[in-house]
DNA sequence: GATTGTATTTAGGTAAGCCTAAATTTTTTT
DNA sequence: AAAAAAATTTAGGCTTACCTAAATACAATC
């Protein structure tokens, strides 16, 4: 009993632990007290407040005027935290049919949802998908990232064929233009040929139609290479 | 934006709403302080506090000394709670394969999660369920009841499926047969043949173990039908 | 009708997280 | 290196929802 309320945060301390993750980036970099303000729409003074608190539970690693960083342990429930937004993400689309713009506000509530048992289930009914709707990776158990390299449709070679696995923009616009040519999740892409005065590519999609994606398009589809 | 911020309730509040109509019972009585403190684990005080609030917000009708009822806002918050819980229970059971002892914890999560536009979906992911494992029939998107006709298990026809609801016989040797097989309140029992020589009937339970009641057991299951 | 016991409310306090305004430290510019 | 600007922290307050202890109201008993 002592130990399950030992690990149990508030959403409010995951909500802190998962910008600050994301602001460290690959590299782990002290995050601003500024930059978690503006992640969180919150003020300054009362992130300083904050990682304060968060450091006495040592979840941060917090100095003075120098930023903040996760420790281990927070780091382990931001992971934790992430891997259930995404999951809930994947069950959005996948089984509940919701479009990948309306996604996000529900998954940060259900990322909250305490009970390892329901994640797991939920991971097994999803079938252990390795990325969510936006093709970014899902962490598993452990907190381990799978070696998916993610990367945009224009950083492909001619003659390589990908998998697509998400969009990094998600206006109503260009979510209908990829419908209109039925693109979803999962079509394949193969590259036909690379215009270099404007970057535009010609490929294939799923073995059938050809058509051209400008530069602008291109980046906005994130791909995982065939192997 | 004013519309949305004046229908948004805390959790809190809605576990107050919900434990009031729980506790108003069918004929909407007034509900003491020290009853709706002992539902929600926390003390009178409390409450008292509590409640004046709610009364403030015209959620709940509230005199001094003489207990609480629901407003009518009060209980279209308090059904549409209700209906969020029953629906994830269903969820975790049909979908995620969950015992239906461990729901209860995980369901109390999730059913403030807010966005009708979700809870609408799952309802037709579910294939819009009238009742939850345990029974209890599930309110519709405008807070009515389902009319549940409850029925003993051998008034049904070959091929109807249906939801333990009760039992009429409790004898301890009764009920630990039932516990044997599997059998729990909100139990699916699909009938797949009747004998008429000695109106016994073949059963599949929780879509899975098939065996056979004799007419004696059969009465003594009630059941609702499924539809 | 006075006394006792129970239910309920009030009074005063706490913790989490937020805020504004003022003070302080760091960084940038001159 | 000093002054100005920006970032950060501190101080003091607010709200929600909880608590304990004390006061009050209601109900039951004698």
């Amino acid at each position: 009993m002592y130990e399950i309320i030992r690990f149990m945060q508030t959403s409010t301390t995951e909500d802190y632990l998962k910008a600050i993750f994301k602001l460290s980036g690959p590299l782990k970099k002290g995050v601003s007290t500024n930059s978690i303000a503006e992640e969180l729409s919150t003020k300054a003074s009362s992130v300083s407040d904050m990682v304060k608190k968060l450091s006495d539970k040592s979840l941060v690693h917090y100095i003075k005027y120098q930023g903040s960083t996760l420790t281990k342990e927070g780091e382990e429930i931001a992971l934790r935290v992430i891997r259930k937004h995404r999951l809930w993400e994947v069950f959005l689309v996948e089984k509940l049919e919701f479009g990948w713009d309306e996604i996000h506000e529900i998954a940060e509530q259900l990322e909250h949802i305490r009970s390892s048992k329901l994640i797991d289930k939920l991971d097994a009914h999803l079938g252990f998908p390795k990325s969510d709707p936006h093709g970014d990776p899902i962490p598993d158990k452990n907190g381990l990232f799978p070696t998916i390299q993610k990367l945009k449709l224009n950083e492909l070679q001619v003659g390589e064929k990908a998998i697509l696995i998400g969009v990094s923009e998600d206006s109503k616009d260009f979510l209908s233009y990829l419908d209109k040519i039925e693109m979803q999740l999962g079509s394949s892409i193969q590259v036909l040929d690379c215009f270099k005065f404007d970057k535009s590519i010609k490929v294939r999609i799923n073995n059938k139609t050809e058509l051209t994606f400008s530069e602008l398009v291109a980046k906005n589809l994130n791909i995982s290479k065939e192997n």
